[in-house]
RNA sequence: GGCGCCAUAGUCUAUCGGUUAGGACGCUGCCCUUUCAAGGCGGAGAGACGGGUUCAACUCCCGUUGGCGCUACCA
């Protein structure tokens, strides 16, 4: 299967001539856990790739000053390597279309934002946050589609100067034709019109200097000679600014695919809230890379009878564009535990031996299990029961064992709420930023911190009495730990209401981010 | 509110105008078995609704409904 023959398969009349040789990327932003949308855009991304004797390469999209971190950009590299979705240039290789970190090419953005700029195609904004608002509200009631004015369309150049000169803060955005329709061509929808009037004067540099997603995406996908991009849905409704870049630029822009975005068991969007979605989280739970590959895979590829166990090469074999459903698929871990079964049962008792001293029984994690455990053992057979909860995922922890604490049921619920968020804000996940979290949980509720920790002690390891904490949930690690907090939090009331949000924390709980 | 995408069992899907609508997970019955799993063999369970087009519609078209996404100086 070639990429000639999926075109034909989605436009027969005109059969486009692939010539240049195939590059696919993985573009993921570094602001937070590795996702596992992230991990099924990268694996069709790089099937296709290598499906065609092509390149599959990983970019980082850390163009979000305020929330991409390093630690998240590692994370993601390992979860991805651990998947064995390798790439052939990258942030950490290398490579002939270098550098692959956003934050590091800002001057050929910038290169490109002014040619932009000079050549009328994007112009200077000075707009107030405050009038950006009204306006969209105004629009909004005037049942109107939300688009950038072109208030600032109207400044010449004596003025823009005056105002750069001044210092007031701007920004630089595109233009967008007033008429007339843009035709996206999608890969596997065909093609998906949008009436230019209806689609906004993106902002394409911020007040900062740095670039938006679009700029960057759409110069580094040139730069990078990107054919094609498998994305996901979110981002349908952009790819009309992103091919009037292109064209702006005078560029060929890559073929687009859009695929559907994985969803919660309700439908709604995949999200940490109501699941699991870090890719570190199923490695710490010991399901196995290559089941979580065929698992997402399955969601690509269909086998119409028998066998749904395929390796990534036989699913590279099988992939073919024109199958992939439409419907948002939801992750439906039942299905990922039975096949991750079948991975396990056909391990032989060896190669089995290896993978769960990989997972949890490594000579260096067990020695500092072993050293919490020392002083609160009398027989070394006290050891199975004082430890079992670090080699469990999630816990039979009850309502009532969750509640029998000195604080108020109403306290419960926030206490375990702020241990999820506030441990989520931390970069590092180590026993002294666990101490520093859990004793400030105590503090505002204005509970001796031995009562809060009760609780604690048994959403986490099961039992009121156990090793110390701290260093537990440290060994345990921050995916198992979160997921422990997510279902004590659920066993004792519904999810913390947006007003609870608000008043608890101050601020809307940031949502995660998928590619 | 605006724009867009999507729609076969609880879930993932096959079907690309004519099928008893096929498979997988889950559920369930039986077999195997010292228990439980695993495994084998069965079972229940689906085309959202309403209009067209057609000899014939799950399949094509339109509408409705529902789900989802975007609507940021986040990606």
């Amino acid at each position: 299967m070639t990429a000639l023959d999926n075109e034909s398969r989605t436009d027969p009349a005109v059969p486009l001539l692939q010539t240049r040789p195939i590059r696919t990327r993985v573009a993921p932003s570094p602001t937070g856990d590795p996702h596992v949308g992230t991990a099924y855009v990268a694996l069709v991304n790089y099937i296709f790739a290598k499906q065609n004797g092509g390149t599959f390469l990983l970019r980082i999209e850390d163009t979000d000053r305020a929330r991409s971190t390093l630690e998240s950009e590692a994370a993601i590299l390992t979860a991805l390597r651990w998947l064995g979705l390798t790439w052939d240039e990258g942030p950490d290789i290398g490579g002939a279309h270098g550098p692959y970190r956003q934050s590091d090419r800002t001057a050929i953005y910038a290169r490109y934002a002014d040619e932009l700029l000079e050549r009328g195609h994007a112009f200077r904004c000075f707009c107030s946050p405050e009038r950006l608002a009204a306006m969209r509200e105004a629009q909004r009631l005037a049942k109107q589609p939300p688009r950038y004015d072109g208030h600032c369309l109207k400044l010449d150049r004596v003025e823009i100067d005056a105002l750069v000169a001044e210092g007031v803060p701007s920004v630089v955005r595109m233009k967008v034709p007033d008429f007339g329709v843009c035709v996206v061509d999608d890969l596997r929808r065909g093609p998906i019109e949008f009436e230019w009037h209806a689609v906004d004067m993106q902002v394409l540099v911020k007040s900062d200097g740095m670039p938006t997603y679009h700029l960057a995406n759409v110069v580094d996908d040139h730069l990078m000679e990107i054919t094609h991009v498998f994305r996901g849905e979110e981002w349908v409704s952009s790819a009309p600014k992103h091919l009037l870049l292109y064209s702006y630029f005078g560029w060929e822009a890559p073929k687009l695919m859009h695929l559907p975005l994985l969803r919660n068991p309700d439908k709604s969007k995949l999200s940490k809230r109501k699941n699991p979605t870090s890719i570190l989280f199923y490695a710490r739970m010991g399901y196995l890379p290559e089941a979580l590959l065929n698992f997402l895979g399955l969601l690509l590829v269909s086998s119409s009878e028998g066998s749904e166990v395929m390796s990534l090469d036989e699913l590279t074999k099988r992939f073919d564009i024109a199958n992939i459903s439409l419907g948002g698929p939801v992750f439906d871990v039942p299905k990922l535990d039975w096949l991750n079964g079948r991975y396990l049962r056909e391990l032989a008792p060896d190669a089995l031996f290896e993978r769960v001293r990989d997972w949890g029984f490594d000579r260096a994690r067990l020695v500092k299990i072993l050293e919490l455990a020392h002083a609160r053992i009398e027989r070394l057979s006290d050891l199975g029961e004082l430890t079992a909860f670090f080699f469990a995922g999630r816990l039979p922890i009850t309502k009532e064992r969750l509640l029998d604490v000195k604080l108020p049921p109403a306290d419960v619920r926030k206490a375990l709420a702020l241990a999820m968020w506030g441990l989520d804000a931390e970069r590092v996940f180590d026993r002294s930023v666990v101490e520093r979290v859990l004793k400030s949980i105590g503090e505002t509720l204005s509970a001796k911190f031995r009562d809060v920790a009760r609780l604690f002690y048994v959403a986490i390891t099961g039992s009121p009495t156990s090793v110390p904490l701290f260093e537990a949930m440290e060994l345990l690690g921050r995916d198992i730990v979160r997921e422990r907090l997510r279902v004590a939090l659920e066993q004792v009331g519904p999810p913390p209401s947006a007003a609870e949000q608000k008043s608890w924390r101050g601020a809307a709980a940031p949502e995660e981010l998928a590619t």
